[in-house]
DNA sequence: AAAAAAC
């Protein structure tokens, strides 16, 4: 027998234990990288979200595996802790019942347990950039037996905080190593990383054009920035989505959204990277399990996760560039299914949308809700100049003044006004039934933040692609 | 217009 990974050279066992996962066929990106990632080149992979790049890493990095060698011997990046936890259980799936051990070495957690847990020799890390970083300097963690390096969601690990502990870390390693950098999206700037780091790279790329995964829909709602949290909570009552990933902006806008949200009956937990780290991992593991319908969240939640019960995304606020359209709305329509993206907006930030469907080359449908249905907005207009008509035949002379018109009194009904912000903002409140005495805000002091934002005047690479030109002209 | 990432 020679197809499915079997035709990749990927060892029986690892075959074996993918059947048992249900995986037979490997996806495009998993045909493309791993053998070339089996000859030991460095690799530039690029396809769409959840199309398996997982494990177009994952079992190449398996291979170079030697188990009666107790040394860490695979490191792989990633920019969230979650994600760090998502793919060491992946990698675990792979390897279990073999000697392979796999650690994850993430902030947050206890640094000691960690160490203890080093002790053990696991062959394969999985962190985020500054805990390991933190290790090495502890000299907890060797790097002089890595062979294999993944950097995953690469273009996001290299940016402003993580790059100075990434680079120190290659700078530490032997100069043998193979590299493998992975991603949806590969913004030009990040090519000088590649030429920095990486030796004759093989780049992989699948469907480059196509930035969006095809089982998507893209859908948006204007509305007025007082009435978002309202217009969310509708076009929740209408899709009902069996869950749901929620995003905004800012860290600070979580704790008042969440609130409002339960206060109208939905089912919702927050998710920021503010919030303490116990939080964090509990409201991702309800989420997971499907204990709630909406997980309200900053972009932290953005990348790379992979939770096949998310039919819908939606941004309360409209993401801040192109990519982070791409990764957001990847949280679903991953491995062929149908999902659904819907952007909800102002009037002054139709020009975002605009300019998402035009760099990213898809339609992006506008859609308003109408006598408790989604309607196309045309669809509306129509409806509205039939009642208005049928209404002034009938009674020309009852609503003489106007603003008691029925379609106004049909659009106020469907619509009543839960405004998103007033005055000052609300500090997220922590989600779940943690300690009841434990602070309402995040853990992340106010110094932090002065520094965080200090840091950006430093390496700032990401910052340039930036156009301030697509602004709406005053 | 931001978030995340260490203690």
């Amino acid at each position: 027998m020679n197809t499915g990974f079997a035709a990749l050279h990927i060892a029986p066992q690892y075959v074996k234990r993918l059947q048992e996962l249900g995986i037979t066929e490997p996806s495009d990106i998993q045909a493309d990288a791993i053998p070339i990632a089996l000859e030991g080149k460095d690799v530039v992979a690029q396809s769409q979200t959840g199309t398996g790049k997982t494990l177009a890493y994952s079992l190449p990095l398996l291979h170079k595996i030697d188990t009666s060698a107790r040394e860490v011997q695979a490191l792989v990046l990633v920019p969230t802790r979650e994600l760090g936890m998502q793919i060491v259980q992946t990698l675990e799936q792979l390897v279990k019942d073999s000697d392979v051990r796999v650690q994850q070495l993430i902030g947050g957690a206890s640094i000691e347990r960690q160490i203890d847990r080093l002790k053990l020799k696991p062959q394969i890390v999985v962190g985020t950039p500054g805990r390991v970083q933190e290790l090495v300097k502890l000299r907890k963690l060797k790097l002089h037996g890595i062979r294999t390096v993944v950097v995953d969601e690469v273009d996001q690990v290299f940016e402003l905080g993580s790059m100075q502990d990434v680079e120190a870390l290659f700078k530490g390693m032997l100069r043998d190593r193979q590299l493998l950098f992975f991603s949806a999206t590969f913004p030009p700037p990040l090519q000088d990383v590649i030429d920095r780091w990486m030796r004759e790279p093989v780049y992989v790329r699948v469907n480059p054009a196509q930035r969006t995964s095809e089982t998507l829909e893209h859908l948006y709602f204007v509305c007025q920035e007082r009435d978002k949290i309202d217009t969310l909570r509708r076009i929740v009552r209408l899709y009902n989505p069996k869950a749901a990933i929620v995003f905004v902006n800012e860290t600070d806008d979580i704790g008042e959204a969440v609130a409002k949200l339960q206060h109208v009956g939905l089912s919702v937990e927050g998710l920021y990277g503010d919030s303490f780290k116990q939080e964090r991992a509990k409201a991702m593991q309800a989420f997971r399990a499907g204990k709630f319908q909406l997980l309200l969240a900053t972009d932290v939640a953005a990348r790379g996760l992979d939770l096949p019960q998310v039919t819908h995304v939606i941004n309360l606020d409209p993401p801040i560039d192109a990519d982070h359209y791409v990764h957001r709305v990847g949280r679903t329509g991953r491995m062929g299914r149908k999902g659904t993206a819907v952007s909800i907006i102002t009037p002054r930030e139709q020009f975002i949308i605009d300019k998402f469907s035009k760099t990213l080359g898809i339609e992006i449908k506008q859609r308003t809700m109408f006598h408790g249905k989604v309607v196309d907005p045309e669809q509306e207009r129509a409806i509205r100049r039939d009642t208005k008509k049928l209404v002034e035949r009938r009674v020309p002379d009852e609503f003489p003044s106007g603003s008691e018109k029925p379609e106004a009194r049909i659009a106020q009904a469907g619509a009543p006004k839960l405004p998103r912000t007033e005055g000052k903002s609300v500090k997220p409140a922590q989600t779940g039934t943690g300690r009841p005495s434990a602070p309402a805000a995040p853990d992340k002091r106010k110094a932090d933040r002065e520094r965080d934002r200090k840091n950006k005047g430093a390496p700032r690479w990401l910052k340039e692609k930036r156009d301030p030109s697509g602004k709406p002209k005053k």
